[in-house]
DNA sequence: AAAAATATTTAGATTAGTCTAAAAATAAGT
DNA sequence: ACTTATTTTTAGACTAATCTAAATATTTTT
């Protein structure tokens, strides 16, 4: 049994490896994403450590151990079950859904998540096109490409954003840009990379490279 | 904003006010009801009084005060519309959702609540028959008899249950006596207190005192 | 009225989690 | 190689919440 802080560091750590598998997690990363001091952040690592929920090595940084994994996965099915919850039962926006599945996560009951899962159809994706893990903790992985590698003339639809700050949702809301919206890059700009765009076969749009960056376009 | 302590405090010394409206609630009953010890109880109570959450006289017992009572109301609302999810939409027991219930109640949104309650048809009732209070407080009441206090030959619904003890719950599944189930007195004995009562029109049952005194009856 | 029992509060200790400031380690620049 | 900058850790302090043991207040019994 953990506590929620504790739920909190292994997500976040969990997290940071899906995007950078190849590197440990360092004490500054996890400190600007958790919102707390350098310090709490050593504090805490050396008790994941103790637990044997982390590998931990002073100043080079850390890697989930088994155990670990299977925690922060757990974690990450919990809350990308609720946020689909939050959009699909409750019609909440999917920019206002991170803060509240934030607390949802922390929910200490297996038969909970499992019957939540079933009522909500066993879904694989959450609404930002992020995998929901199993029950096992096995997930569903699309090959997914960065909208910003595309070239002219290639298309396909938005399958997951990167980013999910709530100004980025919506900027991406008032673009009529969803999950599952169809796109295809027009025009590349080489000055600023900005790239035209047309969304779902009639609108033109021009977006910025750190737009482009920020989306997944899968078949 | 409060920690889950406070809220907890608040909502079991409400609760208790609700079964006996008249005294002060006692440090003894608080430290029995949070499975807390008494020095526990004290050092909160006088952390919420200076949250002028309470009214706090040592010795005596405590009271809450009006902003107490809001919030107090608010976890209740809470705690009950949860309970009314895990039984009509995920098929929860009712004797399984206390637990679950008591950590979803702390889940901090407004907006959340209250689109749960939208989604779950605004009802008046949780599963055990406590009224869910509105958005705004303000809770229906029925007028419900003891069934230990009925005479035979009068009959009614089973309109709620005063102890949430899963194997008290469990019993009554036992004896298909659920809310709404009508029930009618056929006799009482003197020596125990027991009685005869018939359920849905045709089983005819013994239940004890102890039973008896814990089911409420309506119309 | 006094003694005994019970309830409650106080004092001091503990753990979890946070912080600041200083020290130590590493990385970058010259 | 040395200096400077940055990152990280350590030490000690803080708050929240819990506890035990002892002291205090109240209630009950004699």
């Amino acid at each position: 049994m953990f506590s929620q802080t504790e739920e909190n560091y292994l997500k976040c750590i969990y997290l940071q490896l899906e995007k950078n598998a190849q590197s440990l997690v360092t004490t500054s990363v996890i400190s600007e994403q958790m919102k707390t001091t350098a310090a709490s952040v050593t504090d805490m690592l050396k008790r994941l450590s103790g637990k044997k929920l982390i590998h931990y090595k002073k100043y080079q940084g850390v890697l989930l151990t088994k155990s670990g994994r299977i925690k922060a996965l757990s974690i990450v099915r919990k809350h990308r079950l609720w946020e689909y919850f939050l959009v699909e039962k409750l019609k909440f926006q999917w920019d206002e859904i991170h803060a509240v599945a934030e607390q949802l996560e922390h929910v200490a009951s297996e038969l909970l998540i499992d019957k939540l899962d079933v009522f909500l159809g066993r879904p694989k994706f959450d609404p930002h096109g992020d995998p929901i893990p199993d029950h096992h903790g096995k997930l569903s992985l699309h090959r997914l490409k960065n909208l910003s590698l595309l070239k002219p003339r290639e298309k396909g639809k938005v399958a997951a954003v990167v980013e999910q700050d709530p100004d980025f949702l919506k900027h991406l809301e008032r673009l009529q840009i969803q999950i599952e919206t169809p796109i295809k890059v027009l025009d590349k700009a080489e000055f600023d990379r900005s790239m035209t765009i047309s969304i779902n076969g009639s609108g033109t749009v021009n977006i910025s490279y750190d737009i482009a960056k920020n989306i997944l376009i899968g078949k």
